[in-house]
RNA sequence: GGCCCGGUGGUCAAGCGGUUAAGACACCGCCCUUUCACGGCGGUAACACGAGUUCGAUUCUCGUCCGGGUCACCA
């Protein structure tokens, strides 16, 4: 027996499985030729952050469009992140914008698939098991250093201007330590991690090609890199390369922070004897930092929509951030919207080589412009539904409202919509407030402040007083709008805007104020949809005690 | 500071050796129009800078500057 197995022994005495066992619980994955398995593979902390719907959004598209399997693992590895009940919010998060896993975990303690389990904290065993190979192999070794004793080597190495710090080389005091002296101190109960024997040179590179950043040069890895904390729990490092080779990963899709430690990753996966996998790095989404007038990370602190919920709260629907989301990852997404504009959005052909190397800005306005096109092509029925589920969490008052009366409600949302030229004011539930305001005595505020400028008061009050007459809720919109083209003439007004424009001097204004008028009464806005649908929903008596209480606040009788 | 990545209009972005340098959002104007919208048409506005390479650089190389990331027993 060599010190190096004494010594794997000695550290993973108890685990009697070995590391060709879980090749074989874990096979290579059937799947057809091209088909790429990725994961979105996040810490449990409830918070699901936009930059991760992003990641995860794109990780889906890749394995679907190439015939292939996305998979959730959760990477609990550090006890401080952890949130209660962390798991089921992201779950719940991600399923809200229409994120599904093939496998892998789907709740507090549930989980499916072949290649778990999917949480990393029930993992243990099989870690230790790669790890007391690479001891074994000489490859991994404890580390007796205080967390103090690392940062007082920092900050010598700091000292000296050091352009390389951190646990190598020279500064690698446990690296060669006899095995009797190993020994002795484990037996003694000397804490210890476990680090990785780096076969990194100085001034060795590595390149690998990244499917967004392209080909990347670095220098090797020379980092004893921590494997196995203090708690016998993995880091991230080691995790991720024995999770993803046994969950049989094709591509490692994640932020681009990742970028720098990738040559540690590759060293480790040769290491492990593992084949290296793919990486796309993307890059997050920015915004726009006003202190400074640059760019910055979308901050989980700073910036509230960084939060997935806050679309949510604001009642966007989750497929326009979605679409928005695929604009930014693939900008010929617009155009195949265009064409296909029925089609899945998940059966779009994502392509992770066009997605930008550079961060994006986050564009609130493109944001509102692709919503208030996806609510745009909605059924009314859909838009009070949805509405009314979003009221209920959110507005109560509005809710209270909307559900009074389901005919009504679906009534207004019909206004203008459907055909081929659907209006588009609706970009958020949230916005339903002030766009049905009018509709209900509740909300409706007698302000007149928007009758037209250039029509007098007293031609006010004659418009809605002749108007008042000639007013029938049984007209169509055609004998509906001929009534008040018939008001125009004998008050001063024309009722063709093109002679208006020809000769403004001959009139007060045309038919257009003429309208405004009587929309101002009714509604107390200038801008609506269609007045006579609105006058035809509101009612006779509505319609008509609106008018007569706007005459007598204008001071008519 | 070392090492990486990036830099085309206000924003997102095509283009990747020869283009009148696309398109979308935003903004402005016009048309359509009973209003508001929708739609249509048009407009303002860009290759960070400096050297190379080349007959020719937004496209290739180098440098500068600017932005971002990373250098944990966090992910």
């Amino acid at each position: 027996m060599t010190d190096n197995e004494k010594l794997a022994q000695l550290l993973f005495g108890h685990i009697d499985k070995t590391p060709e066992y879980y090749e074989e619980l874990y096979p290579a994955r059937d799947l057809p030729e091209g088909a790429r398995v990725t994961r979105f593979a996040p810490s449990p902390t409830g918070f699901v952050h936009l930059g991760s719907l992003f990641a995860s959004l794109s990780e889906m598209l890749i394995a679907k469009s190439t015939g292939g399997l996305f998979y959730l693992r959760i990477e609990d590895t550090d006890k401080k992140r952890e949130v209660e009940d962390g798991v089921t919010g992201i779950v719940k998060g991600l399923r809200d914008f229409g994120i599904t896993f093939d496998e892998g975990v789907t709740g507090k303690d549930s989980e499916t698939g072949d290649y778990g389990p999917y949480t990393q904290s029930k993992r243990k065993d099989i870690y230790q098991c790669f790890a007391k190979k690479l001891v074994e192999q000489g490859l991994a070794y404890p580390c007796f250093c205080t967390e103090d004793e690392i940062a007082s080597l920092r900050l010598k190495q700091e000292e000296m201007g050091l352009d390389t710090k951190g646990y190598y080389g020279q500064f690698a005091k446990c690296r060669d330590l006899s095995f009797e002296e190993q020994e002795e101190r484990i037996k003694n109960g000397e804490e210890y991690t476990l680090r990785f024997r780096s076969p990194g040179k100085p001034d060795g590179k590595v390149v690998f090609e990244d499917l967004i950043k392209g080909k990347i040069e670095m220098p090797e890895n020379v980092q004893d890199i921590v494997l196995l904390k203090r708690d016998g729990i993995p880091t991230y490092h080691f995790a991720h390369v024995v999770d993803d080779h046994l969950m049989r990963s094709t591509h490692i899709v994640r932020g681009d922070e990742w970028i720098s430690s990738v040559p540690t990753h590759i060293q480790l996966f040769r290491a492990c004897g593992f084949k290296v996998p793919k990486y796309a790095h993307i890059s997050p989404i920015m915004k726009e930092d006003e202190t400074t007038g640059g760019k910055r990370k979308l901050s989980k602190r700073k910036d509230p929509e960084a939060a997935v919920e806050f679309f949510i709260e604001q009642g966007y629907p989750p497929e326009s951030v979605i679409e928005y989301l695929l604009t930014i990852a693939n900008s010929n997404f617009e155009d195949w919207r265009k064409a296909n504009p029925a089609a899945d959005r998940f059966s779009f052909p994502f392509n992770p080589k066009k997605m930008s190397a550079s961060g994006a800005l986050f564009d609130m306005n493109k944001m509102i412009d692709i919503s208030k096109n996806v609510i745009s092509v909605m059924s009314a029925e859909e838009v009070y539904d949805r509405t009314l589920a979003w009221a209920e969490s959110y507005d109560k008052a509005i809710f209270e409202l909307l559900s009074r009366d389901r005919d009504y409600g679906v009534g207004i949302f019909s206004i203008d919509r459907g055909g081929n030229k659907p209006r588009k004011d609706i970009a958020k539930w949230s916005d339903v407030k002030s766009y049905t305001e009018y509709f209900f005595d509740e909300t409706y505020s007698e302000d007149f402040a928007e009758m037209p400028e250039n029509v007098s008061v007293e031609d006010r009050i004659a418009i809605l007083g002749e108007y008042r007459k000639v007013y029938d809720p049984g007209d169509e919109k055609q004998e509906w709008f001929e009534k008040i083209k018939s008001l125009c003439e004998p008050l001063g007004f024309t009722p063709n805007v093109k002679e208006y424009k020809k000769t403004p001097e001959l009139f007060k204004g045309h038919v257009g104020d003429v309208s405004s008028v009587i929309r101002v009464a009714v509604t107390s806005r200038k801008n609506t949809p269609d007045l006579c649908s609105i006058m035809a929903l509101l009612g006779k008596e509505k319609t008509l005690a609106r008018i007569d209480s706007c005459i007598a606040k204008l001071g008519g009788k």
